[in-house]
DNA sequence: ATGTCAACAGAATGTTGA
């Protein structure tokens, strides 16, 4: 049974409660991964989700900052959450469907301003977590596996608006590119939306700071959809939703979308 | 340095993080 999945940091899952509930009406995916819940799990309104048949949920939280949860439409048991480079924040947590595929859902550190561990620890968490995110990974490659989330890097000159002027920009650093590769290869994962999509700018956030979003077209592309190399081929019909960056009060993700056929 | 958001602490705005 094939099943689409959508992937969406929403900063405040609260505030945008309405704005989660729009995607799933309008655009029905059988599972929503969010990040930046910004939420004690017991206070996400997942009755407002069940009534429109996303009954289950799995979420890790914490007061105001970063949190995932996993709506889904489909029966999803936990399966774990990861606190990589021992942040003790909530940025991770694991599903397995009945069908036997897991879904990890993240949300990487952001790495703060400068790219430079040296001066800010911030940069150097983001740089542990993706190295610790590389050796979990390593130890035993996923199979029948799905990763998605908040990854905070544009890995390619082509998932953002200038690679030239952001090359000392944190989320398109190679340094930080370097890491995300070195987990990506170490877990044999394989990037869903640009197998789909290989030419072309790419973008799933754009600032709130530029006064027109649409216009500048200032992009990048931190969101990604991967799948183990064993069901790679199932990954199809990638899109984002750039239309729901502008919507009331948005979030400043847009949602990235994938179907499998598994 | 700036721009714009959101949550928190604690009672108005400043801080932190993105």
């Amino acid at each position: 049974m094939p099943f689409t999945l959508a992937t969406w940091n929403i900063n405040s899952v609260r505030l945008r409660a309405p704005l989660v509930a729009r995607l799933l009406r309008e655009e029905g995916p059988d599972i929503l991964c969010l990040q930046e819940c910004k939420s004690p799990v017991e206070k996400i309104p997942g009755e407002i989700f069940a009534n429109l048949g996303y009954p289950h949920m799995i979420a890790r939280g914490e007061k105001g900052y970063n949190g995932v949860a996993i709506l889904s439409r489909l029966p999803i048991e936990e399966a774990g959450s990861l606190d990589f480079a021992g942040l003790g924040h909530a940025r991770h947590i694991a599903g397995r469907l009945e069908n036997g595929v897991t879904i990890h859902n993240f949300y990487v550190p952001a790495g703060g301003d400068v790219p430079d561990r040296a001066v800010n620890d911030k940069f150097g968490q983001k740089l542990d977590y993706l190295t610790d995110m590389r050796d979990f990974f390593g130890q035993e490659r996923p199979q029948k596996s799905i990763l998605v989330g908040d990854l905070n890097i544009a890995p390619r000159e082509d998932d953002v608006w200038s690679h030239k002027q952001l090359l000392k920009v944190v989320s398109h650093t190679p340094v930080e590119v370097d890491h995300l590769g070195a987990a990506m290869e170490a877990g044999g994962w394989h990037d869903v939306t640009r197998a789909d999509i290989p030419e072309g700018q790419l973008y799933s956030w754009w600032s709130y700071r530029a006064r027109d979003w649409d216009a500048a077209d200032k992009g990048r592309r931190l969101d990604h959809v991967w799948a183990s190399g064993d069901i790679r081929e199932a990954g199809h019909s990638s899109r984002i939703l750039r239309a729901a960056r502008g919507w009331e009060k948005p979030s400043d993700h847009a949602p990235v979308f994938a179907t499998f056929d598994l």
